[in-house]
DNA sequence: ATTCATAATTATGAATTCAAAATACTGTTT
DNA sequence: AAACAGTATTTTGAATTCATAATTATGAAT
C-alpha cells in the first residue's frame, strides 16, 4: 500500500528535504534554534542522520551552525534577499541566452508548449504559478549546466525563506505573461541578446522595490 | 607552543578541508572510493565527523555519494569544466560591473595597489598566482555579495579537481597582466559595461580551447 | 576448469553511549 | 529583592556499537 521509491534516498537526505519543507513553511521560524533531540524523536529516528541532514542544510544556506550550541535556522535580510535574487536574475538570463544559442528546434517547441500552457491557465492563480515554475526549470535543463542547475535550485530555496518574496507576485499574472511572450518570441528567433535582455527584465519587474 | 586558533572550526569543518586538499592533490583521485575506516583511522577520529565531513564535500559537489556503497570523488569531465568556467566568468565579471558602479575610490585605490604588487610581481610565477587570486578575491569582497562570495568559492574547488586546467596559465603571464590592466582602467573609469567586457575577456582567453 | 550456490567477511547506515561544554536551577548572601 | 556561587540538567560533539546490505571467498557440481 505505501508506494516504494525506485530510488530510495539515503536517510539524512530524506530528512534534510523534510526540514526544508518546514523551514519555508515558518514552522521552523528564521533565526530559531533547531532542537535535534526533539526532531529526531518527532521523526522516530537517531540524531546521527538529522544532524548530517543539518550539514547539509548549512552547506546549502538555510541553516547556520553555530560552535557548540547547535543549529538555526539562517535569518535572511532583505540585502540577502536582494543579492540572491540579483544572482538568480544573471544565472536564468545566461541560461535564456545559452538557450537561444544552441537548443534544439524540438526543444524550442516544447518550451512553446508549455508557454501555451500558460496562457491557458491565465485566471488559474496556482496552476499559472505552477506552469511558470515549470517553464523557467524546463529552460535550465536545455541550457544544460548541471552546475548552474544546482546553484539555481539553491538560491531559490534561500529565496523561499522570506515568504513575502515570491518570484513571482501574484497580481503581476497578465505582465508575467507578456514578458513571457516576448522572452518566447527571441528566443524562437534565436536572438541571444534579446532573450538575456527579457529574461532580465522579467526577473527586474518580478521583485518589488527592495534596498 | 602551538598557535590556537580563536575560532576554532569545528572538527568535521576541519576534515572536510583536509579532504579537499587530498582531492586536489589526487591523493585521493577521481571516481576512486573513499575509505572511510581508513582514514578515520589514519586521522585518529571516528567515522562520525568524517562521514559529516563527506556529506558536505557532497553537497560541494565535490564528492558522490552513492547508496549503500559509500563515497566517491567526483570526476569532472571535459564538459563540466568547461561548464564551471562559464559560471565563473558570468559571476566574476557580473561583480566587476558592480564593484565599477558602486565601489568607493578608496576600494578602487585598494584593488588599483594590488595591481601594482601584480605588476611588480612579473617574473615570480608563484607570486605573481598568489597575488593574481587576492586581486580577484579582493574584488569579490568589494562587491560585496556574500552568496556569491560562497558560489564563486565552491566553483573554484571544482575547477582545482582538473590540475591541468588551472585558472590562469603559465605563460601567459605578459597577456594576462595586460588583460588586468584594461579590467583596472575600466573599473577606475567607473565604465560598468567596459569592466564587465573586459571581465569577460580575461576569462576567456585564460582557458585553453576546449569542447 | 568454470559456473553456481552458499558462507564468511567487510563496509555502510543508523542507533546508542559517553564526555565535555553550555545552560538552567537552587540556595545563600548581601 | 538582586547578585552570586555552586550544583544539576540539558545539549552538543564524537566514539562506539549494532544490524543489514554488499562483496568476497569457499566449495560443490557440472
Amino acid at each position: 500500500m505505501s508506494a516504494l521509491s525506485l530510488a530510495p534516498r539515503a536517510l539524512y537526505e530524506e530528512v534534510a528535504e523534510l526540514l526544508r519543507q518546514r523551514i519555508f513553511a515558518r514552522e521552523l521560524a528564521p533565526g530559531s534554534w533547531i532542537d535535534e533531540m526533539r526532531l529526531a524523536e518527532e521523526y522516530g529516528i537517531s540524531r546521527t542522520p538529522l544532524r548530517e541532514a543539518l550539514k547539509v542544510l548549512a552547506t546549502e544556506g538555510l541553516v547556520t551552525m553555530k560552535m557548540r550550541r547547535g543549529a538555526y535556522v539562517t535569518e535572511v535580510n532583505d540585502k540577502d534577499q536582494h543579492d540572491v535574487y540579483h544572482l538568480l536574475s544573471l544565472l536564468e538570463s545566461d541560461a535564456a541566452g545559452v538557450v537561444a544559442a544552441q537548443a534544439s528546434d524540438a526543444e524550442l517547441a516544447d518550451l512553446n508548449s508549455i508557454h501555451q500552457e500558460l496562457v491557458a491557465a491565465v485566471g488559474n492563480t496556482d496552476k499559472f504559478f505552477e506552469i511558470n515554475e515549470r517553464f523557467h526549470m524546463r529552460l535550465l535543463e536545455i541550457a544544460n549546466n548541471r552546475w548552474r542547475d544546482q546553484m539555481v535550485a539553491d538560491l531559490r530555496k534561500v529565496m523561499k525563506l522570506n515568504r513575502h518574496n515570491s518570484l513571482l507576485k501574484s497580481g503581476r499574472i497578465e505582465e508575467s505573461l507578456r514578458e513571457h511572450q516576448a522572452l518566447l518570441d527571441a528566443l524562437l528567433a534565436r536572438d541571444v541578446t534579446a532573450s538575456v535582455a527579457r529574461m532580465q527584465a522579467h526577473f527586474a519587474n518580478g521583485l518589488e522595490a527592495a534596498s
